[in-house]
DNA sequence: AAATCTCCGATTGTCGACAATCGGAGAGAA
DNA sequence: TTCTCTCCGATTGTCGACAATCGGAGATTT
């Protein structure tokens, strides 16, 4: 894992950082309640430093405090992955087409190579289905690099990015979406090789309304099966 | 002032209002060193709350922290800016499009009536143009609100919007822009109440647009005049 | 039996002190 | 003089203990 190396910094960041993969995977329970005294042992660790991890994951919106009450793992009920992706269609659109005018021809090849790789992935299939969704995770945040505008970065990268990676944990049991998801992204980097900011904006806001409509899909079977 | 009333909860969140007052009035200038033990006797408690605080408002992008080294006051440079107001023209745009859908009649006549009473402000005119950015704010997260976007309100309410006053403590003394602006305003409010939410997005762009221009112009000067 | 009140355990909020680390002043050598 | 190295003060990072607060179990009343 890739996130496991931020072993340096402060206490309060390396459990930043391992609450963080805990509440991805789902080790962590959606609503489960987060007893401040019991993870700073297993953390090994004081309650201080946790308490600043505590609020800094609030800042995340991947955990939410009630005060006196302690902290809870944030639920994805159905209406905040419809605010997330709508918010998501904004901003990588916005990316999008601001990529198109910075990117470097040797960046966006780059991104294609990624995309060779994913193919790859797909082909041996076999396990580890959500790989390619970690993958599909770097295609956005290399976009979004690409974009140039920090406060972009942030928004998508360190914040959202981590909700974006719990539900795709809930979700990466069907794969059937990876072949035409790659060919949109495949048509997203002709568009940005060509320059052409408003294609790529439009064909990447597209892509992530299809991503929508199919998680939309899951999460009615998940509630009509409860 | 409107958020000195959360004096009530923990410590922390004391603190971390209290400190985003200072930064965005400019008590504290940018870039200045925050020292803990410091600012928590002026505060009258501990540095722990202080360090949750400081967490905090460094989600906000209000403050900087470097391990080991402490937490200074942001910068605004012309780029951070920049990046600001784009992300703002896309986030608003869809807060308008939103809203032209979901908000009721009475809202938009409670908008309405929110400009009337900036207007009279305007006629007033004297000191106190500020009061006017604040207006404006309101103006602006009253979109916000009404496109019913949880995400969108977390993002552009609580956390880019003290950037944004912050900006605007520090550019208000052109009150030239008022006037423009409340125009521009009034036609937002028109199409949103024509339920259009096409031309209400547009609107909202041209008028963010408007307001970077003006905003990048008087950095120019002041840059030149250093 | 249902509702309410009281008290207690558990958990959060807070503080003060100690340890670790960094930046800078000042001495010494080239 | 200037560069470097060492040491020291100041500041941050961390911990353990104490106080405040909340939720719930159990007793009491109607």
């Amino acid at each position: 894992m890739q996130l496991m190396v931020p072993e340096q910094g402060t206490l309060a960041d390396v459990a930043a950082h391992r609450l963080a993969h805990s509440i991805v995977t789902g080790e962590l329970a959606q609503g489960q309640k987060l007893n401040e005294a019991e993870l700073a042992e297993r953390f090994g660790m004081g309650r201080g430093p946790l308490r600043e991890a505590l609020r800094h994951l609030e800042g995340m919106r991947l955990v939410k405090r009630i005060p006196n009450a302690g902290a809870r793992v944030v639920v994805l009920d159905r209406k905040t992955l419809s605010d997330l992706y709508a918010v998501r269609e904004a901003l990588e659109g916005m990316a999008c087409r601001l990529a198109a005018a910075r990117m470097t021809d040797a960046e966006i090849a780059q991104l294609s190579a990624l995309l060779d790789s994913h193919e790859e992935q797909i082909k041996e299939q076999g396990g580890k289905v959500y790989s390619q969704s970690e993958g599909d995770l770097d295609f956005h945040l290399q976009i979004v690099r690409g974009s140039g505008n920090e406060m972009l970065m942030h928004l998508l990268g360190s914040e959202q990015y981590q909700l974006l990676r719990m539900c795709r944990y809930r979700t990466s049991r069907n794969a059937q979406r990876t072949k035409p998801a790659l060919n949109q992204h495949r048509q997203i980097v002709d568009a940005l090789a060509r320059r052409d900011g408003e294609l790529a904006e439009l064909l990447m806001r597209r892509h992530i309304q299809g991503a929508w409509s199919s998680i939309s899909e899951m999460i009615d079977k998940e509630e009509e099966a409860a």
